[in-house]
DNA sequence: CGTTTCATTGAGTGCGATCAAGCCGTGTGG
DNA sequence: CCACACGGCTTGATCGCACTCAATGAAACG
């Protein structure tokens, strides 16, 4: 199974999905469908069992944002005031539990427990946000590609690392066009610090050298 | 006294401050003073009882992000993993309303209510965080200005707007420059969208043209 | 094998940064 | 009261990074 073998390569979840008992419902979404989208009332929450989600919002004029991408284990819907102001989309096959809030109440000391687990994934969501924040408004294109990678190959223990989105995909999340993602893609790989394996798969070459690109 | 003459200008704040009771201690800030360290160990939360407060994040070079702007009413710090990773600081002289987060559970009742408000804020927070998100990736810094100044503008019922902060917090804040964050002011009075009557203080002069530039 | 989709590469442009004066309100001391 | 200095803001000239437009390359799919 998928959703196994890729299990123990990801950042620990906090909580396994499992122990959400039997509160919500397991639903299969297929790569580019909307699991919920901009603009829509929520009292839901989602999160993932298997596959990779993105949060995503649109301008007007097609320019998008991505929030974040979620992997197995991650909470997503949290910020949900009235309506959802991103979308959230499958990047591949996927399954998510789907929880209703206001169900929560009526499941007593269990829904408390889930409640308090969705408070805590809340702050950390927000901590994770503004984290992507200074990545968007005071990095170069080089350290906000060098920034994502860098993150990206952390799921992944020294191993090859797989990225389950496109180039669009980063560059929507990076604030940058496909185009410069790509130039620095390859600048990274002539300066030895990482190697493409394929579009979708890399390995980091010099952890000291693409660290020092972050920094702090 | 200025913090009277101002409360009624900003959007309400969902919970009076006096609601808090007696929980928390309140402190008084000077201009500039900073009221918590990045990467500093954190049990605190904070409340503006008078005065605005920022929140920013700088890379060792020297470059800073503002992560967001606060008046009265508004909980600061909510964001708290292990540690602080913006540091706050008082725009002008202000009050302070300190409370550990520790200590609520020692309040019973109490506080259950005030951590359910605090909650409540950390999702707000998040979302108004996603929108600078946007403004950040894929804003012109013409539209980054326009949005900065019609978000201040509504805090005023129609009359003239006062900025508690500089140009330079006004560039971190955007991810601009203080020469282009000016460029951009001059530009939209030129075209007649906004009024300075000094440096902090303006008026909005066409809505719908400022809103245009903002859109969704 | 052609078609489609996605990524890379190249050439040229433009937006916002950088570097450098100049301006203006404020405060300070003579 | 004026001269001066200082900080914050504006304006100008130039530069360079990332965008745009366009072509090419490389997989994936029927």
């Amino acid at each position: 199974m998928t959703t196994v073998s890729l299990k123990p390569a990801f950042a620990a979840p906090p909580v396994p999905a499992d122990q959400l008992g039997s509160i919500g419902v397991r639903m299969a979404f297929a790569a580019g469908e909307e699991i919920y989208a901009q603009d829509e009332e929520a009292d839901m929450i989602y999160r993932v069992v298997s596959g990779a989600i993105r949060t995503s919002r649109l301008l007007s004029d097609g320019r998008r944002q991505i929030g974040d991408f979620y992997y197995n284990g991650d909470f997503v819907g949290l910020e949900a005031g009235p309506v959802h102001r991103y979308s959230a989309e499958a990047l591949g096959p996927c399954e998510i539990l789907v929880i209703r809030k206001s169900a929560l109440k009526l499941y007593g000391e269990e829904g408390i427990r889930i409640e308090r687990m969705i408070w805590a994934e809340t702050a950390r969501e927000l901590q994770r946000t503004q984290e992507h924040l200074m990545l968007l408004g005071r990095k170069s294109a080089c350290e906000k590609v060098a920034s994502f990678l860098l993150g990206m190959a952390g799921r992944f223990r020294g191993e090859v690392a797989e990225l389950p989105m496109g180039r669009q995909d980063m560059a929507d999340y990076l604030g940058l066009t496909i185009e410069t993602v790509s130039r620095m893609v390859t600048q990274l790989q002539v300066d030895g610090l990482v190697r493409f394996v394929d579009n979708r798969r890399f390995e980091v070459r010099n952890q000291p050298g693409l660290a020092q690109l972050v920094e702090a």
